[in-house]
DNA sequence: CAGAGCCATGACACTTCATGTCATCACTAT
DNA sequence: ATAGTGATGACATGAAGTGTCATGGCTCTG
């Protein structure tokens, strides 16, 4: 036996989309998705490590890759101002080569299941930790490069699901943008500055017209 | 049989703690669980929904009183404003009735297992759904309730985390006032030009608090 | 071309987690 | 007393995940 089977992991990963948005993720066994790729329960789990992976298998490289990205950022960037230039540049590349389809798709049985959602976490958790490191490597002190990293994540986060809301219509990078500015506006005006009136903070949002979710 | 074993749930949950710290989750099995609390291993499934939530069981509630909390705040009181002023006395109610010594030995349970850390992340993502509610239930819009709750709950977590460090010295309060401070100090300024003057500060405010969609 | 070695897979056994189901015992209310 | 309620024990079962070895194709080398 052994024979080699072309792009097992792709189809493994295709037939476990398939059958999670079908009939669901915890009535979805193994050896259905196998049985589908044409492989054994054991060939599974020696390409991922549990059933939940199989849908964030090709994602164990974005830490390294935005380690790499704020490497090369240029040095004299603050934290919020590499925040504010580098976070589309690094969501064009770690969303590079997936259709809109597919994200919408993986999102949806994501969604649907408690379990995947936990997994999710992790996911931007590594994240966070990944640009927590490259914050102090560039010098930022333990408790500033926490919080940035933190502030990048949510921002991210929150901007891919508004742009997946919308079926990617404002681009990722101009909703990245919008969210960026909410942010700012919140932590600048929101409650901590005596000096605005209310209408000055409805002139800003009414300057975007993006700014409503429903 | 069914004799019924008085605080059948905390001896489970000291059992358990115990063991995750003696020898590891991973390897500690349920039944050696149960055979310390004196009961069978069905039962432990009976009071926790898996093997994980013997070290999150009573903070169900959480969500809810969160969201008590925040509707009882005044209502003039804007985002911001509530997180600077409730924070604090959410987290004393949160908190309310554990030790620090407790709290020390959960901690170190959690962090040596990623399962245990994933869990975690889940229960701050509740909270922030409560608090997104909360503050949506206010008469924020939904974005701003969004980044509000995100902001309300990364503070919280990474005071909290920072509190434990220092094994409770600066108390609670005062940690997630610094905390508060240095996340304030990134968003405003940059976190990167501590010596700004205020009128510089509200300077770099209007020039950075605008929207830009490209 | 032949053999050696590597690597992915198949096959099988096994442990642990988690759940469904029913019987049993204590406590409580009428 | 008797019935009802609720927690537990006991048993069976399925699914997740792992260890181990055999197998067959592939490449590298002589």
């Amino acid at each position: 036996m052994g024979r080699w089977q072309p792009g097992a992991r792709e189809r493994l990963e295709q037939a476990a989309l398939d059958l999670f948005l079908d009939q669901g993720f915890t009535e979805t066994t193994v050896p259905q998705i196998t049985a589908r790729a044409g492989l054994t329960t054991r060939t599974f789990f020696r390409h991922f490590a549990d059933k939940r992976e199989v849908l964030f298998a090709g994602e164990e490289s974005v830490p390294e890759r935005v380690a790499r990205l704020m490497a090369e950022a240029p040095p004299s960037l603050g934290p919020m101002e590499l925040i504010a230039e580098g976070l589309a540049p690094a969501a064009a590349e770690i969303f590079e080569g997936r259709s809109l389809d597919y994200l919408l798709r993986r999102r949806a049985a994501i969604d649907a299941e408690p379990a995947l959602r936990e997994r999710e976490l992790r996911k931007f958790s590594l994240m966070s930790e990944a640009l927590e490191q490259g914050f102090r490597d560039r010098g930022v002190d333990d408790l500033t490069a926490r919080l940035a990293a933190e502030i990048a994540v949510t921002t991210f986060r929150i901007a891919v699901a508004r742009w997946l809301d919308q079926h990617g219509d404002p681009d990722l990078p101009a909703t990245i943008n919008q969210t960026l500015a909410a942010m700012r506006h919140l932590t600048s005006h929101g409650g901590c500055s005596p000096f605005l009136t209310t209408h000055d903070e409805d002139h800003h949002r009414r300057d975007t017209g993006q700014l409503h979710d429903g």
